[in-house]
DNA sequence: TCTGTATCTTGACATCGTTAAGATTGGACC
DNA sequence: GGTCCAATCTTAACGATGTCAAGATACAGA
C-alpha cells in the first residue's frame, strides 16, 4: 500500500470504490454519498469510476448486490451455527439475524431494498437475480413452516411469504427511520411479529 | 385565473407552491421535484418559495403533512360510511382504506413515511405532531380489537400497533416500489394480512 | 402620506452527475 | 523485443440543482 506516487492506473479501481462508497454510507449516509467525493477518497480523478460504472446507479446497484451477498451469508451462517429443529424457533433466528444486519446496516439496507433503485425501477440484472434469489431463500422458509403445520395452508406459500415479507421490512423501515420506535426494542418487536404471524 | 400580466404579489404563493408540488410528485415523481422547476411552474422567480419555506426539506414536510391530514380524513370517512360492528371486518376497512391512500399517492406517500424527512430525522414541529396524532389513530383500533378479544392480551397494545403497523407498511413499500408485488394483488394481500394477524 | 415589512427579483456560488477529447498504460500478437 | 489496440485514467466543460445576498416592489398600518 505504497501511497508516494500514485500509478496511472489504480490496479483494482472497481472493488475500492465499492469499498469506499460503503465506507460513506455507514459514516455520513447516502446523501454524502457523491461520485466526486468517492473518486477524492480512492485518489482518482472524477470521471475514473465512469470506466467502472456506466452511472451512479450502477453503482449503487453494485454496492445493493454486496449487501444481499453479505445479508445471506450472516443469516444462513446464523441457521447452520444453532442446528434449530423446531421450524417456529428457526424462523425466529431468521427474522432477528434479518432485522440485525438491517439495523446495523442501514444505508446499504435502504439500497437493497429502498425506493432509490426499485422505484425507478433501474436495478442492473445481476442485482435483480441476487434479490430473487435472497427472497426465495425466504419462500422456502415459508414453505417448511407451512409443512410443518405452523402456518395454515389456506393461503398460498407465495402470498404468505410475502405479507410476512412485508412485516420484516415494515419493522426494519420502522425501526431504521426512528419513525415510532426505540431501536432499543427491535429484537422484542421481532419476537411480537413471530408470536402473531405464527398464532394459529 | 387571468394569466397576462403577473402582478408583482402572487397572492398565496405557499398553497400554489404545495398544490404544484403535489402534481408534479403525481407526474414525474419525487426526483423531478426541485425548487426551480416549481417556481417556474407557478410564475415566480426562483428564490420567491425561500419566502414561504426555509428550505427545501420545509417544503417536503408541507406536502407530507397535507398527506396525514388527507389519509386521515379518507380513512374516517371510508370507516363511518359503513357503520362496521365487527371489529374485524372494521380493521379490514381501516386496512384496505389505507393501502388505497399509498398506492393512488405513491409518492406522497413516500414523503409521509419514507426516509426522505424520517432518516435525516429533520420533520417539522408541525409535521411530527400531525404524524404522531395519525398514528394514535391506529394504536385506538389496536385497542379496540383487543378489547373485542380479537388481538391477544400478552402483548402491550404499543407493541402490538408497532408490529401491525409494520406490516401495513411493509405492504404499502413492496407494492408501491414493485419489488415482488403485482400491483392488482394489494387488496387480496391486505385481506391476507388481516386474517394473519387477527388468527388466535 | 409615510414607513416598515412582507414579498418578489436578479445575480452569484458551490455541488453534483455526466460527457467529450486526449493522455497513458498493459497486454495480445507478431 | 516491438507494434498496436483497448482498457484505464486525466482535465475541461456543460447543465441542473439548492441556497444566499442585495436590491426592487407593494401592501398595510401609523
Amino acid at each position: 500500500m505504497k501511497k508516494e506516487k500514485q500509478p496511472y492506473h489504480h490496479g483494482d479501481l472497481r472493488m475500492s470504490l465499492i469499498a469506499a462508497a460503503k465506507d460513506i454510507l455507514q459514516t455520513s449516509g447516502l446523501n454524502s454519498l457523491s461520485i466526486r467525493k468517492l473518486a477524492e477518497k480512492t485518489n482518482v480523478s472524477r470521471a475514473a469510476p465512469y470506466h467502472h460504472f456506466k452511472d451512479k446507479n450502477e453503482l449503487l446497484c453494485a454496492i445493493a448486490e454486496d449487501g444481499f451477498i453479505q445479508q445471506d451469508i450472516l443469516i444462513e451462517r446464523e441457521l447452520a451455527s444453532s442446528h434449530e429443529s423446531d421450524p417456529a424457533l428457526r424462523f425466529e433466528k431468521f427474522i432477528l439475524a434479518f432485522l440485525h444486519f438491517a439495523t446495523e446496516n442501514k444505508e446499504q439496507y435502504d439500497l437493497m431494498y429502498g425506493g432509490t433503485i426499485w422505484k425507478n425501477n433501474t436495478p442492473t440484472e445481476t442485482l435483480s437475480n441476487v434479490s430473487k434469489a435472497s427472497f426465495k431463500l425466504w419462500l422456502e422458509e415459508i414453505e417448511k413452516l407451512q409443512r410443518a403445520g405452523v402456518l395454515k395452508q389456506t393461503a398460498s406459500a407465495l402470498r404468505l411469504a410475502q405479507v410476512t415479507w412485508a412485516t420484516l421490512h415494515g419493522l426494519c423501515y420502522l425501526s431504521n427511520d426512528r419513525i415510532y420506535i426505540d431501536p432499543k426494542d427491535v429484537d422484542d418487536m421481532g419476537r411480537t411479529a413471530v408470536k402473531l404471524l405464527l398464532a394459529q
